[in-house]
DNA sequence: ATGACCAATTGA
DNA sequence: CAATTGGTCATG
């Protein structure tokens, strides 16, 4: 292999060429000197082979998001392989761009300009990761080179260096694997499958208190067998790291790599590197892991799709089911969609027959868990305001003393903080910060009441509704509750993971563990008992995803139950959402909601874009943009200004208009096309930008 | 983005 | 009539 040195690469190395030498050293050095002379030197001498290559350059320009082709000189001719690094000239400012490919002959009618210096041979860019690119900024009317940018990490030189330790044998046990998969209808011979080498799909919902890590890894495992790699994809890093120890228990040390932000700069080129250049073939990670350059990748695996952690908040906002199903789909691997609860997404690939569905029968699922649900129907309510009772009813306290007989008993609690909100004790309107009109709250029992936004203290608050000096807290968080629990039992351990003081683990012992959805330690043997509180807090947003986003935290949280263990959810026991957990049905209540999407021409059922930018922008912007047949416009309405922002004077931000497009589904890809027209149009013109997102997360 | 070019508009 | 401004186009 040849040094990828860069010096070696801007050599000028031509005999007798004088004109062509100095023109280089000039461009190299001084960059104008080479104007003064006028005569036409040709190109370095080109390579023999392949003389061309394709570059995508990297510009933030939508109409200049395709290849350009460039002249290899043949100094760099070894080095300038595709997917490579290089540096161009494009007009007039040297760029960074990646080669896509070498060929013979160029299509371009006039003079190719020369690669100005090839960055580095390590071809970081694989094939089948730049087709991919493509799809993705297709299907989120972005451009590629934004969708490089979470693709391909950053460079660092140093570690390029280095070798890539290859991994060891490893030895397959499919015995074990299937066996890891038995308690499903349709898991051994999804394991058997891939095994063999066989592209299933599968949409997974795992029973209650199952050691998911470890039944990925044993997926894993199966596809290893079969003489492919495998790519994970979880939430956060927190679940990445299950899944990587699971992954190091069922394949050994050294067999995969853990590709996260966390590890730093050089940590994660080196792992990235070692999967580019095939050292390892199996990738757990979170989002970005998704357009690793897995080889012979045989598996892809999403888990917990649902959680938000996975829509990426930079441009092109894609999100990581979606990147992996078009990856799935283009290079015909098997892909595993699986968590506690279901996405609506997923179960759309159930109804169109493209995946099948994995679950435990219902009979397994009501011996493994018990779930009960404890307070007032709304009905109930309705009749009897008072009706609702405690925060934490008799039937709540006693599944938390029993549990802990048993074992340690977690209970969430959806907010954060102490207490979150605040509002009027007569007559509730929220209480708002007299200086910016953020919300007010209490961060502990002896606090007076601040601005949330703001930090300012509000000590002698009237409601400007009607004057009434009391105030009372609606909401209460996980610090409120830890204390009233430590009141209740005072000789147990409470632990408390939330916020910024997360814990991925307890030690099993028989303690209490309060926590936040997605904060929720994991216990050893599981949890004797679960206990949901306040689940009208987490059904009273104003989101569509509401219902669906509640009973995925209930189902995380109630998954890690012990087998045999005991749930309650303290609510409506009528909410069909809390019902969707009784049964312990995420599918169910999955497919329940296509039919409110299609109803409401929402996602999936429907492909949806938002349009966001100055009041101006937007009006021009849809303007420009032809739509397919059968989509629609929707505002565009303000954007209410966001919080944590001091609203000092002398600001002159204008405020956000937002737009919303949509079509039916069958004319999705015809809606990203429009407005990906429509991007070109704009950037072409030097127009104001226009965030465009594509089936955003949150509407 | 940057730069080139052309056409329309403005000012003396 | 020249200078200026604005829109369009190409960038390899």
């Amino acid at each position: 292999m040849t040094e990828p040195t860069a010096e070696a690469a801007s050599e000028p190395p031509l005999p007798g060429l004088g004109e062509v030498v100095d023109r280089l050293r000039g461009e190299v050095g001084r960059g104008r000197a080479a104007a003064a002379t006028r005569s036409r030197p040709a190109a370095a001498e080109p390579a023999e082979v392949d003389p061309v290559a394709r570059v995508l350059v990297e510009l933030p320009l939508a109409h200049l998001d395709r290849p350009f082709d460039y002249l290899v000189p043949a100094a760099m001719a070894e080095q300038a392989v595709p997917g490579c690094r290089v540096k161009v000239r494009f007009a007039g400012q040297d760029v960074d761009g990646f080669v896509v490919a070498r060929a013979a002959a160029s299509d371009h009618e006039g003079r190719l300009a020369p690669l100005r210096r090839v960055v580095s041979a390590e071809p970081v860019l694989a094939p089948e990761i730049a087709t991919l690119s493509a799809a993705v900024a297709e299907r989120y009317a972005g451009t590629r080179s934004d969708v490089l940018r979470l693709a391909v990490p950053p460079r660092h030189a140093t570690t390029e260096k280095e070798p890539s330790a290859a991994a060891g044998e490893t030895r397959v046990d499919v015995a074990a694997a299937r066996a890891a998969w038995s308690a499903y209808d349709a898991g051994e011979s999804l394991v058997a499958h891939l095994a063999e080498g066989g592209s299933p799909r599968a949409v997974w919902t795992a029973q209650p208190g199952e050691d998911w890590p470890a039944a990925v890894a044993q997926a894993v495992a199966a596809t290893l067998a079969s003489g492919r790699g495998a790519l994970v994809c979880t939430p956060d890093h927190k679940d990445a790291a299950r899944v990587s120890a699971a992954l190091t228990a069922v394949l050994g040390d050294g067999q995969h790599v853990l590709l996260a932000a966390e590890s730093g700069p050089a940590a994660r080129y080196r792992d990235f590197l070692a999967v580019s250049r095939g050292a390892r073939r199996v990738v757990v990670g979170t989002r970005s892991a998704a357009f690793a350059p897995v080889r012979d990748l045989g598996l892809v695996v999403v888990w917990d799709d649902g959680d938000d952690l996975h829509a990426e908040p930079r441009a092109p906002y894609p999100h990581t089911r979606e990147v992996l199903l078009l990856r799935a789909q283009q290079q015909g691997t098997a892909a595993l969609v699986g968590g506690f609860a279901a996405s609506v997404e997923a179960a759309y690939l159930l109804r169109t027959g493209w995946a099948h569905h994995v679950s435990a029968p219902r009979e397994a699922l009501r011996r493994r868990v018990s779930v009960s649900v404890a307070g007032a129907t709304e009905q109930e309510l309705a009749r009897d305001p008072y009706a609702r009772g405690a925060r934490v009813p008799t039937a709540a306290y006693q599944a938390i003393r029993d549990g802990l007989e048993r074992g340690p008993v977690l209970v969430q609690t959806p907010r954060s903080g102490y207490a979150p909100s605040l509002a009027c004790e007569r007559c509730r309107t929220p209480a708002r910060c007299a200086r910016c009109s953020g919300p007010l709250r209490l961060t502990g029992p002896a606090t007076p009441p601040a601005c949330g936004w703001c930090g300012e203290a509000a000590e002698r608050w009237s409601c400007p509704e009607c004057g009434h000096a009391g105030l009372r807290a609606p909401v209460l968080g996980a610090d409120r509750t830890t204390e009233e629990l430590g009141r209740t039992f005072p000789q147990t351990v409470i632990v408390q993971s939330s916020g910024d003081g997360v814990r991925a683990t307890v030690t099993g012992g028989r303690e209490i563990v309060v926590a936040t959805p997605g904060a929720e330690p994991v216990a050893p043997e599981g949890y004797a008992a679960v206990v949901l509180l306040d689940t009208w807090l987490s059904l009273a947003r104003a989101d569509l995803r509401t219902d669906e986003e509640a009973l995925r935290r209930w189902l995380n949280a109630a998954g890690l139950v012990a087998p045999g263990g005991v749930v309650v959810a303290v609510g409506d026991p009528g909410h069909p959402a809390l019902q969707a957990l009784v049964r312990w049905d995420p599918l169910g209540f999955a497919e329940r909601e296509i039919g409110e999407r299609q109803e409401a021409r929402l996602p999936p059922a429907a492909r949806v874009a938002t349009l966001t930018g100055t009041s101006g922008a937007v009006e021009e912007a849809l303007g420009l943009l032809t739509l397919p047949s059968g989509a629609e416009v929707l505002g565009p309405v303000p954007q209410p200004a966001g919080p944590g922002k001091d609203q000092g004077p002398g600001r002159d931000e204008r405020p956000e208009w937002r737009a919303v497009v949509r079509a039916p589904r069958a004319r999705g890809a015809a809606l990203s096309a429009a407005l990906r027209e429509m991007q070109r149009l704009r950037s072409a013109r030097k127009l104001e930008a226009v965030r465009v997102q594509v089936d955003p997360a949150a509407l």
